[in-house]
DNA sequence: CGGCTGGTTGATCACTCTCAAGCGTGGTGG
DNA sequence: CCACCACGCTTGAGAGTGATCAACCAGCCG
């Protein structure tokens, strides 16, 4: 990806911010050169498997970090095993929050996943004499905000089918990086890389009412599947029919 | 109420910060003398109906504000006409985001409102300058962040009973201002001010099925009803025991 | 008194869950 | 090389929870 990257002595990969893939969209997009090699002094990338939970609930922060590849769910479970994603985090999205020190969801890689971690404290301090940093993270706070109002309706009010069509149509804008007016007659195809059961726990559905879905819009023409993840969809306009979202153009912001 | 308050020449109420019933938890808690004199400069009192919505989702929004009294829903609305409550604010909390024109969500008055309102636009020019208002803005909004999420799971996998236990518990919570280790025996009494409807359009139920979640934890002598919103705990564990929660300590941090 | 609003309760329906069997692909080892 | 297993996915049958439709009740106000 013509990053300027390097592999350290600890096993842990280097990168300089200028080659980042998520410069302009991450915690830092707003930081000038100073601010950025300040950040690049305590920050340290890691890798992690697929499936792997890269914290527990309950467990001690000691990062904060923005995710750079991969796709990074937060979670929540009850005691009876029941549970719920409510989160989905994608590159350039923030990991954690200044002032806690535990997590309250478990965080998951739901994909092989790369962290660009800032030690917490470092990054609580500079927190304070950078509003630049300070500022975008509230923006993007807000919009995460938005986002989870957005999903709490789904949760309360969707049909099952209206549930998985939201989801495609959302994996969809955020996986072709459609902007506002895309063509919407252009098919579009893009890899969902997450398992039935991991789309179950983020639409508040089991796996078998995923599957069904899935079959249900592959029947009506909406969608076709190509195995292990991949999905076309031929008219982006049929899916947005699907969601139960007013069809006419509102997009995210 | 004890507050320093006149009623302008049209029609507003003025009230001084210094006698403000929410200073030390609202937008404004760590403003210093001078800050809150800025603030005074640009504020607004106003009040609005119980059923009055304030806002229209799509709306141009001209103020930001602070909740001082009383209930505030953000909903949202299907074409079909489904709805979701996704926010319930109470005393202190914070309407509205620098740097969005158009509100995402309808703004309802839930109950008797009254908002300390700020110009928006004079608002964000004071954010750039002011840390101590952004700072504690992105604290607020990374707790109803959490908070969200918390409402997620409740959306997404709790049976009707769990999700009226969990209103109630959340309810008497805040409502009574119990602190992280109330006396859990002693009986809570508080009022709910929300009618079935807009408890059902928050937990994502139909109101028929709050009114019978009442009635059975009535029957099971988990609560008792007095007429027009009062409701009586005898016994605040009995009560956790139903949202389908950790039983022990998991107070909200 | 009668209408209105909010709440309760009942009967029935339907959507989604649960339990269960079966399929396809990829990997492992005899 | 093929048998076998594991895993993710699909499909089916039946059960259960909550929605829907509808009647009725209580308090309030004109």
């Amino acid at each position: 990806m013509g990053l300027i990257a390097k592999t350290s002595d600890q096993g842990k990969t280097v990168m300089a911010c200028a080659g980042c893939p998520i410069q302009h969209r991450a915690v830092c997009a707003r930081c000038d050169a100073d601010e950025l090699l300040t950040l690049e002094k305590i920050k340290s990338y890691k890798t992690y498997q697929a499936g792997q939970t890269i914290i527990w609930a309950g467990d001690d922060m000691q990062y904060v970090a923005s995710v750079v590849y991969g796709v990074v769910t937060l979670s929540q479970t009850m005691e009876d095993g029941r549970r719920q994603t409510v989160g989905l985090l994608l590159p350039s999205d923030f990991i954690g929050r200044p002032g806690r020190k535990t997590a309250p969801f478990d965080v998951v890689a739901a994909t092989e996943v790369t962290l660009c971690r800032f030690d917490r404290l470092q990054f609580e301090k500079l927190l304070l004499t950078t509003p630049s940093i300070g500022n975008r993270l509230l923006e993007m706070t807000l919009d995460e905000l938005d986002a989870a109002r957005e999903w709490m309706l789904l949760l309360g009010r969707k049909t099952a089918r209206e549930k998985v069509a939201s989801f495609l149509s959302i994996l969809a804008q955020r996986e072709t990086g459609l902007q506002k007016h895309p063509d919407f007659n252009e098919p579009v195809s893009f890899d969902m890389h997450l398992t039935r059961e991991a789309i179950a726990e983020y639409l508040g559905l089991t796996l078998e009412t995923v599957s069904r879905q899935f079959s249900n819009l592959k029947k009506s023409g909406i969608i076709s599947l190509q195995g292990r993840g991949g999905v076309t969809v031929p008219d982006f306009t049929a899916l947005l029919n699907e969601t139960g979202d007013d069809a006419d153009g509102e997009m995210p912001a």
